[in-house]
DNA sequence: GTACTTTTACTCGGATACCGTCTGTCCGAGTAATTATGG
DNA sequence: CCATAATTACTCGGACAGACGGTATCCGAGTAAAAGTAC
């Protein structure tokens, strides 16, 4: 059981975007290059994103994403749930109404427990913004690393 | 991304063990037919749980398997990894690193929080014991299921 | 210079292929209780 | 009756097949800016 890369290929995509200055765009091709992943499926992942409400896109030449909401309200939650569906991580198969031949509509024991486990998980999630994650990626890294992105980024930058 | 059902039979085949008399045993085929899963697989798990030390088994004529820890020692993470494996639900595929080009060592963003997130759901799988949801098996289902099971149990004990 | 057409560079969404993992099956081997056999 | 052998009913562990989902690729279609063309 794993959570999939396709999030974390998405975070630090939206994370990239936040570094643009306001209305500006970078095109899907330039982020899977400076995330060396690949592109087309980075591209399936920014549309999943887009359907979110999460990044708005502009098509034709000159087109590209852009960051929609405002980075203190884009919870890490909301990134994982538009990449991965609102599926919770543990789905009951029954053994237990099975073992006691119950009806169905009465939850089984394991399934509380494990969504109680899940809430705890999400709650973390939620309360981390792709705004802390901005903050602590200023904090924690070097001004040459910034500065390399930041003029990387103006390279590329549409509009 | 889902969890295995592996998990979920493992758990209740537990569950099941644990409504046994001290020292008493019952089959890996007594187990998948109350469950209503699997024998072949269920016997593949239940070779995992011996081998983390939750379960003993007896082989031979009048062998199977028996609760070697106390429920009230034997919490539901124990059985989560026995089954599914030590491996963390997220781990990283180095896209943080291939962004900045940073050495190997430094952790990346997204992991600081997917691990404190994972941390809060491994503390809820921690906190609930095989003792607990034995609890709640008695408070919440009627005598009626309750004894039908345990006769059943009692025709299939061995020993 | 203006209106129109073509080219170009993007996004969009579906179809498809690959591959790893989970589920499930099968088989031979080991083990111990039970049963059968021989003296 | 006792000792030994054969049978039986389990677990053990590996090899293997099938299904499913995540990753990745490709293609045609839509869109809009830019470039080219005609008058």
């Amino acid at each position: 059981m794993k959570i999939k890369t396709g999030l974390e290929q998405a975070v630090y995509a939206l994370l990239l975007l936040n570094r643009l200055p306001k209305h500006a765009m970078l095109s899907g091709e330039s982020l899977s290059e400076k995330l060396h992943v690949s592109s087309t499926y980075l591209q399936k992942l920014m549309r999943k994103l887009v359907q979110a409400g999460l990044v708005s896109s502009v098509p034709g030449v000159k087109g590209g994403f852009r960051l929609l909401a405002t980075p203190e309200d884009i919870q890490i939650y909301d990134v994982y749930v538009a990449v991965e569906g609102v599926e919770s991580l543990y789905h009951s198969n029954g053994v237990f109404h099975a073992m006691f031949q119950l009806a169905e509509n009465k939850t089984c024991l394991l399934s509380d427990v494990m969504e109680e486990a899940e809430h705890a998980w999400q709650s973390v999630l939620k309360r981390t913004t792709l705004a802390s994650l901005h903050q602590a990626l200023n904090n924690t890294s070097t001004n040459d690393c910034l500065t390399k992105i930041d003029s990387w980024l103006k390279e590329r930058v549409v509009l």
